[in-house]
DNA sequence: GGATCATGTGAATAATAGTTCACATCAATG
DNA sequence: CATTGATGTGAACTATTATTCACATGATCC
């Protein structure tokens, strides 16, 4: 058939694309190898010239999905100057990032990370680790500028930023998009951050 | 073989309690209809005498965590004075069920639940509708008491409620066990509840 | 104690999916 | 222009798993 020949450095980016997508839009059990081969214009056994097999597929999109949180970060500092208006922004890229790419949380949650091969979940969690950190930096530096109260642990803090989105997010899925994401994160970091602004 | 013959009611209890400690030690996926008939001493095919099939299982799963989710509210409010005192005693039960059967994580997020039977997501989706509605209701008995400050939106503190545990249980998960989920949630609901007290 | 019906068994079935392999093809290299 | 190596193809293989069915068995009711 006509199908073009690519570096595999190419088909390796389209392949793991097509599977994030897939997961959006199937969900992770809905990722075959033949689908996501379809999506790109090839056929099963071609997957296997660019990837050794599914997991390291797997693994690829874990990357994009670690690479696209820091982008948010990136985003969300430029041109800072308090620092919670600095989490404000970033919760929100967050909750826009999650309801574009349903799979984040699908792959997030899933059996191919939490048992599978313990590699993953150790990526996983240092994506997870990861972020944290840098909102926990957010939070310190917040609190050194005077603009978050001093007896929070940033640590903590950072958690609890994942656990304004988490929950919501799971409920938007449930109820079909009828639960409004925005407006509980809006709220919900309003009352958080009456107790994190410094008195 | 020597296989004592059991009520019906008695299977399905004993084979939804077998498939929920399945999902706790190998996840989802590694919930097959063998397994969970081994675990109780059956015949694969043995199963379909009590279930129609393997969806009506994970159903059967179900009920069980809307069962315990709700007894725990039970308990929390059981001699309760202060809606926070209930609150506090609630996350705690949360966490101690959520840490006992790592399953229920599995299940609320996995792809059979997400992508499933729309009835099956509908069925999750009230399970937590259920348990949000209470946990709202105390709050607002809370303020009605005028132990809560009046300007928080019930609804929105219910989902924040769940906020605290949910991303502390991943990274718990994450971490094999390394992360210390209730130390994070008192730390995490020491700061909520600051905020929450009325002035 | 014998009939009966729910429960348990073992084998067979069908569908799905990851993976392998022998072969084809195209582009770059010398 | 011929060679070579990377990329793509199609068919086959294997493993897993839910499900069905004909048959066995044991408890219960008359």
């Amino acid at each position: 058939m006509g199908t073009e020949k690519l570096d595999t450095e190419v088909r390796q980016e389209q392949l793991a694309q097509a599977a994030l997508s897939l997961i959006t839009i199937q969900g992770l059990k809905g990722l075959s190898v033949a689908r996501v081969a379809r999506r790109v214009g090839l056929v099963p056994s071609a997957v296997y010239r660019h990837f050794e097999s599914k997991d390291e597929l797997l693994d690829a999109v874990l990357e994009m999905i670690r690479e696209r949180l820091n982008a948010n970060v990136v985003l969300a500092s430029q041109g800072a100057t308090d620092a919670l208006q600095v989490l404000r922004r970033l919760v929100m890229a967050h909750v826009r990032l999650i309801r574009e790419n349903e799979g984040i949380l699908s792959v997030v949650f899933s059996d191919e990370v939490h048992n599978g091969h313990p590699a993953r979940k150790a990526l996983v969690h240092s994506i997870i680790q990861g972020y944290l950190k840098k909102v926990a930096q957010i939070v310190s530096r917040g609190q050194q500028q005077g603009h978050i109260r001093a007896d929070a642990d940033p640590g903590t803090v950072s958690v609890m930023f994942l656990g304004l989105i988490q929950p919501a997010a799971l409920l938007w899925h449930l109820s079909g998009g009828g639960f409004d994401v925005t407006r509980h994160v809006e709220k919900a970091w309003d009352l958080l951050s009456k107790t994190l602004k410094a008195s």
